[in-house]
DNA sequence: GTCTATAGCGGGATAGAC
DNA sequence: GTCTATCCCGCTATAGAC
């Protein structure tokens, strides 16, 4: 369902239908709404999947997929101290919700709209996204930067960031990576450089 | 249309609407489903509210105003210390969206759904809250307690609490107090109390 | 792969009796 | 203030021609 039906076009679908799906919502966006989105007629849509329901789905996938692997490629391009993978992660999640605008904020927002079966399926996904922050916020905790709980220390960072699409303005002067800093700054002041992570610099 | 049409009747149909709106969704909950669990017939509802529009800005003022006086309560029966009253405060914001489970959290995930007139109308309610919040977060940043930028930093912090309602257990062993406890504690460590801060306590 | 046409359902809201 | 009955609309999804 996943890996094996992904026509080109299919992709281009899916594209369309997450901008549509963090504009209006996901109740509120029809099938009319996406055809008309995608030059065809509503009947055509259910050629390329089964259901509304599918077309979340392979949104949220993409979305989530998408987001992971940057974070990754972001990871082992930057440095090694705790603090630049902590900002490496902050700025990668910040971009993926506001720059590309789509797919991952339809993932975070729009989650609870799947069904069970979707989200049986994407949870693995999910999880391996979540796992990944929490690895980052461990190395942050020990080296000193951070203080308090790994799992709540985790969503409250995921939180803070998650939240930034309610209020971000694109027009506006603070670029994604400028709330980055700012986010690492105010949990990790620069006053609280450790041994640790000045050796590893 | 709001202080004056203030019949118990329509109060109390107005929390069971919110216990709705929050397990399903504004969009997902129809007025046969409001109906049913207000023990009446879906005709009756349009008695004590124009359409389905006036039931969301009747729960987004009720949560809105509800947490705005429960914060100033919070405010003022609390020490002076910039951080009793950063914790006082999100305390009291978590103890309206996680405990009380309802209005507040209407507030905040379905402000989106509102119509212009009706956002037109709460906005300035929206506003005099996170005014509220910003001015904790300034004696916060006076006292050293926390360092950055004023806008960001309240937006990092009321996104942070907010996500809450996203994975927050109930049943579980952490109590609200308890969150705002370490969100406090994570922002502002132990270790950065300040000789503005010890000398006001 | 897209079209037209439409089935079939469930939604919000109204009217008038009680 | 609540009921019954119902209108009307727009939604998802299907069927079959092209």
């Amino acid at each position: 369902m996943n890996a094996v039906n992904e026509s080109p076009r299919r992709k281009e679908l899916t594209r369309l239908a997450a901008q549509l799906f963090v504009q209006e919502g996901f109740d509120r966006t029809t099938v009319r709404m996406l055809a008309q989105e995608m030059g065809i007629k509503s009947g055509s849509l259910f050629h390329h999947f089964r259901d509304k329901q599918e077309i979340l789905a392979a949104v949220i996938e993409e979305g989530t997929q998408n987001a992971l692997s940057l974070a990754r490629q972001a990871l082992e391009n930057c440095g090694d101290s705790a603090r630049e993978r902590l900002h490496a992660m902050a700025r990668a999640h910040l971009e993926t919700l506001l720059t590309d605008r789509n797919a991952h904020v339809v993932a975070l927002y729009e989650w609870r709209r799947l069904d069970a079966a979707a989200r049986d399926h994407l949870s693995h996904l999910r999880d391996a996204y979540e796992t990944l922050w929490e690895q980052v916020i461990d190395e942050a905790l020990e080296a000193g930067l951070v203080h308090g709980d790994r799992f709540l220390v985790s969503r409250f960072v995921m939180g803070a960031l998650n939240w930034t699409v309610r209020w971000y303005d694109p027009e506006g002067a603070r670029k994604p990576e400028d709330l980055a800093h700012e986010l690492v700054a105010m949990i990790a002041p620069a006053t609280q450089r450790t041994a640790a992570e000045s050796t590893k610099v």
